[in-house]
DNA sequence: CGTACCTTTGACGGCTGTCAAAGGAAGTGG
DNA sequence: CCACTTCCTTTGACAGCCGTCAAAGGTACG
């Protein structure tokens, strides 16, 4: 698992995105699937819910970006996940009454939506794929988690360079990605949406970078120089992107079988 | 439910911290008490587990307050959640292979711990609790996401209030508190921990607070002056701290009968 | 009654925001 | 294929919130 993904239906996203927490038998498999029955495309800026709506569905990315955001009281956007394929869009708010942010497609993509309910009948059916949910919320989070904490900590510099890293990380857990030249749909603008900084400032830090030859970000493309230092301001760790369960599941009677 | 409880044996604080989403049945009730067959009494400065070590229990706060937190490379700890009795500690970490923080009590306290495999007994015996644990996990995490929000956008002195807010807010659900007084085991120093500043710093803040007649800080209470214009230093709204859980649970068949 | 922790105050510096403007790139419609 | 609009990048001057360093006084606890 866990290795390059091709598109056709075989393989799906949402397998692989679960998967990667212990192996899935038949009957889990053919549960999940359910989960991808709509797939739809969807231009670039598609909004995929708008805030303070009622949750009614959840949505898997099977190919392009999406983020969710909110507005915040000085007029800023403040950027929340970033999702790319795999991602389940809206496992944090599927217990609230409604959304807290707005969820909108950054690139051009695939989507497949469901109604909520799938995943209660999900969670009826299957104690493993219950507590894969958990870890994928929980991973979701770390994420979310660990940014924010670099963010009250880390200069700018580090925090960009850090995120860089944490993309590119996750980007090659579904392709192979080479590090030195990757496709990064984001504007300055948006990485300081996501970063709580300025798109002044954010570029003032890769102006910085670019003449220290560390990095250069052209288009859409990030283009790495020197990685050694770049690891080194990023000071990055990748255990909170970690896909090992722990022996949780062993206490689990193993899957169940067909009903 | 959701309101003032006593420490009696019959009415525990996870049944009211799960019951908060919806009724429980008899059997839910009794598998939720098996999380709370171990209590046990712990002094102030008492540390539930270590940084980095493997996962193996969780704990139920009984009495008493909590808080996680992780030391950053620049020298200042950040904490992470502040827990109060009901709250479940470890929700967070329980799908990893080690713990990313470390937990201690910030007082004198009671609580009860028990093997997170429970967790695992209580998922397969009962979707509604599986689901209200996601609800639980979802709100712990919602007031981190929160805070992490208002600290990237907003100055200390509105963080501040609003993490005063928060807390009075968080407390009021338990036991009925005066927010015109109220107790916050809580130093300046872990202050400015948890919400990124440093201690100096979060004393200017108090400082001008109480010459402006807004509040005061003396020992472990806060003392408010001026709720209105507290309210509006912090624009606190509650949405996030909310109880309600979507109609998710409709979905599910009634609570699962003895076995 | 000493030690450790917490609060308070001052001087100083820097990272990052604000405001403003100009140039480049991309998408749209005629 | 060319105007037009919109978004994105880049640069400069300036200000301010908050961190750093240091030290003194208070408070709690053994």
């Amino acid at each position: 698992m866990n290795h390059k993904l091709n598109e056709n239906n075989s393989t799906s996203y949402i397998l692989s995105n679960i998967g990667r927490f212990f192996e899935l038998g038949d009957h889990e498999k053919k549960l999940l699937r359910t989960l991808e029955r709509r797939y739809s495309s969807v231009a670039n800026k598609s909004i995929l819910w708008y805030a303070e709506t009622r949750i009614d569905q959840l949505y898997v990315i099977e190919s392009g970006w999406a983020c969710t955001y909110r507005d915040n009281i000085d007029g800023m956007r403040q950027i929340q996940d970033i999702l790319i394929p795999g991602d389940i869009v809206g496992l944090r708010d599927f217990t609230f009454k409604k959304h807290s942010t707005e969820a909108i497609m950054i690139t051009p993509g695939t989507v497949s939506n469901f109604p909520f309910q799938a995943i209660a009948d999900i969670v009826q059916a299957s104690p493993r794929l219950s507590i894969a949910f958990f870890a994928s919320i929980a991973r979701q989070e770390a994420l979310l988690t660990e940014r924010m904490m670099l963010n009250l900590h880390r200069t700018a510099r580090s925090r960009i360079s850090h995120f860089i890293l944490e993309t590119y990380t996750r980007l090659s857990r579904l392709n192979s990605v080479d590090l030195g030249y990757f496709y990064l749909p984001l504007s300055q603008q948006m990485l300081g949406e996501i970063l709580g900084l300025t798109n002044v400032h954010v570029n003032r830090v890769f102006m910085a970078l670019e003449s220290e030859g560390v990095l250069r970000k052209h288009r859409n493309f990030i283009e790495i120089f020197n990685e050694k230092q770049l690891y080194e301001m990023a000071n990055f760790n990748s255990d909170y992107l970690s896909d090992e369960l722990d022996g949780l599941t062993e206490y689990l009677e193993p899957q169940t079988s067909e009903s």
